[in-house]
This record gives C-alpha cells, structure tokens and sequence, in this order.
DNA sequence: TCTTTTTTGGGGTTTTTCCCCTATTGCTTT
DNA sequence: AAAGCAATAGGGGAAAAACCCCAAAAAAGA
C-alpha cells in the first residue's frame, strides 16, 4: 500500500465538504483523512492528526481563515496550506499570503487545477493564480508596499460604539444622547475616528469599516 | 430502464458544482443533466432541455440566483428551483420565495437534507428550514407584512454614479468636478438618494447602499 | 404625440460635520 | 514617579451637508 496524500478540508459549507471529498477520493493518490467546519474544530483535530495538505475556505462564521491559518501555522509552522477563495474574497488575498498560505484555488476553477495545485505544493513550490499575482504588483505601484498586509488598526471600544452608531446615520447630537456624554466628545471621536482609518468623510469611513471589517454588516 | 430525476446545478464555482454533481451521481435515482455558472447560461440550456429540479445558488457574478429565478420561472413555470444558501445570504431569502423558488437547502447542511429535499418537492411540496420560516414569522411581527420581499427600490444611472463617488468619500464639489456637473445637481441627487432610500444622512447612505447591494464592495 | 421620468440647474436657510486648539481625569506601562 | 493613551469636555470657525422652495431642458416610455 503506498502513501496516499492525506488531506484536511475546512469549510462551514458541508455540501461543500461532501463533494470536494467526494471529488477528491476520485483521485488515486488523494485521502481526506478528516474534515472542519470551523477554524476552532481544525485546531483540535489538529491535536489528533496532521495532514499534508489543508485546503482552506476564507469566510467563515465564528473564526475565519486568517485567523484559524495564522494559529494553525503558529503551532505548526510546517503544514502547508491551501486557500480556497470566492471571487468575492479578494480583499482578503494578502492577509491570507500574510497569514502563511502556500498557494490559492479560486472556487471557480476546476478539479484539475485543484490536484494541480496540491501537487504543485507539495513539491515545496507556491501556487498563485496569474491574475492574483498581477493585481499584487498593481496594487504595490499604486499605492507603495506598505498597503499590503495588516495595518493592525486599532480602534477604542468607545470609537467602535460610536463608529456603530455613526453607520446608523445619528447625529453626533443624538448619539451624545444614547451614550450620555457631551455632543462635543462624539465630534472628538468622530475626528479620530477619520484620522485612525485616514478617510474624508462618515460616508468614506463606513465604506472603510465595512471593507475592513471593523463592524458587523 | 427507470426515469431518473433530471438535475440542472446553477452556481459559479466549479469546485463546488464537480463536488455536487459527483454526490449526487451516487444517489441511485439522481442524473446532473447539466450545469450553468452564471444565470445567463441557465436560461441558454433551458431552451435545449428541461430538468426536473434545479438547484440555484444565490449570489453569483452576472445575474445572481433571485433574477435567474424569475426569469426562468417567466418562460417555464412549472420549473421546480431549489436555492442553496450560504449563512450570509439570509437578506435575500424573502425575495428568493417572492422570486419563486419551492425550497431552500443551506449549503451547511449535508447531502442527506439535499436528497429529502429534492424528494419532497418532487412530491408537490415546499421544503423550507424551521428556521428560515420562524425568521420570516418574527419579521413580520415586527415590521409589518410589508416589510416582506422586493421594494423595488431602483436607482437611476446618475444616481448610482453619484451615490458610488459619495461612498469613495467625495464632496458634492468634487463629485461635480469629475462629472462635469453643477454642485447643486449633485446635491438634488444626494437628496433624491436619501429619499428614496429612506436614510437620514451620507453615512447611513453608504450603510444601506452595501446592504442591498446597491453598489460593489 | 403626449406623458412621465430623469437630469439638470437655481436661491436660501439650518444643521451638521470637520478641523484647529486646550485641558482634566483615570488607567496602564515603563 | 513619569510617560502615554483613552475618554471626557469645551471654544471657535470654516466647510459641507441637509432641507426647503422652485423650474426647465432632455430622455424615455406609452
């Protein structure tokens, strides 16, 4: 019997898993030895077992896979990873080459390009679409390298209630108001608030925190 | 030879149409007849063959699942759609029913909910997750019956280029500027937007705007 | 062709935001 | 103990937005 390549699938869609596993047991040389729904359930079978190859779905309710990515490699730098990503999913690509995955597969792509790209990288090579790689370079010019990755932005706990409200379209007057502070305080943190995320306006800074995931949509 | 049930899948991702197609191949009386990725294509195999079940995804680039949905049911009515949705997709849910579609599978749930569905709807009946319905009771108590399905909020084209540059953080001047406008036409736009929107300032603009997926994020 | 909607502008007023400052309190870190 | 930061609160002023009123081309639809 020869070494089979043994395969984690971490997705919260289990029609997903049910037929990427199913596609995947087509394969001669593929097994998928075990299977998450989230990025919490990963880390504990991680404890049990550890694969070759982890193919990883990006939005994902509770923990995401940035998240479950960097504390899995945290733990076990040698695991290689694989994103699986929506077409939606692009403002994530560099926190995700950040967070230490090894290739991206588009969901849109095909089974072949998958087995492509778990072969490419257990070869120790990395595996990025072309189109990936163009958008990086594009975004580097235009904007300087410093753009890429995690800004670590930190908001305050008050900033984050009244960049809440903010988005529910109170004036500072009305949320001085709800949070029983001076109408002055929430002009104060409205200003730090533009200057933090470097944005114009409150319309800039909802688009902002929304693309940032500073708030819940 | 037995009448098998004739499936179409309608989603954009081909990893995840190959994984269906291959779980459900192996349900003895199922057949994947064929397949679209966009709605578009769907409405092209329509006119060569007619399946028994379609299952739908909801959000896909192009024309999205809702719009599929009522173009398809227009020219066959006695189309019976399934959607498949994901977690995030409950804001479209209401207008999904609306549009037509005879059940729901989350895509979190496993192939054994997918294959109860697809029988019970051959049988003549809805197949529609406790929850899903319990939300919709709870939404109605709480915001009317009205507050159910499409509000058939549309935009001009203006409007939306305006309403686009506000999200980016412009000024009325400076939104005026790139459109080779007045500052006070793009302050009746703002306005109109506002109203027919029903939000209280730019902010609250923006926040809806990304709701209802008035404009791309 | 007629009607409606869209798009385009104008005037004026009030409200809100945005951007400088300063300053006190309290908590945490060094 | 000192430094740093978050949160609080305020003055003052300029800019922008929001909210009224209005009207007239232009385009689209019936």
């Amino acid at each position: 019997m020869i070494n089979k390549v043994k395969i984690i699938i971490v997705d919260d869609h289990a029609i997903f898993r049910d037929g990427l596993k199913s596609v995947l047991s087509q394969i001669e040389d593929f097994i998928v030895i075990n299977e998450a729904s989230t990025g919490i359930e990963l880390l504990n079978i991680l404890k049990q077992q550890l694969p070759d190859i982890i193919l990883m779905d990006i939005s994902m309710p509770e923990m995401d896979g940035i998240e479950a990515t960097e504390k899995a490699l945290k733990k076990y730098p040698d695991l290689k990873i694989i994103t699986l990503s929506s077409y939606s999913d692009h403002i994530y690509y560099y926190k995700m080459i950040r967070a230490g995955v090894l290739g991206f597969v588009q969901k849109k792509s095909g089974k072949e390009e998958l087995k492509e790209a778990i072969n490419t990288i257990l070869k120790g090579d990395n595996y990025f679409p072309q189109d990936v790689l163009r958008n990086l370079i594009f975004k580097i010019g235009k904007e300087g390298a410093d753009s890429i990755g995690d800004n670590k932005l930190v908001l305050s706990k008050r900033e984050t209630e009244v960049l809440q409200l903010i988005c529910r379209g109170f004036t500072n007057n009305e949320i001085a108001e709800k949070l029983h502070l001076s109408s002055k305080t929430i002009d104060n943190h409205r200003t730090n608030l533009l200057s933090k995320t470097s944005t114009k306006n409150a319309a800039h800074l909802v688009m902002f925190a929304i693309k940032n995931h500073l708030i819940e949509i």
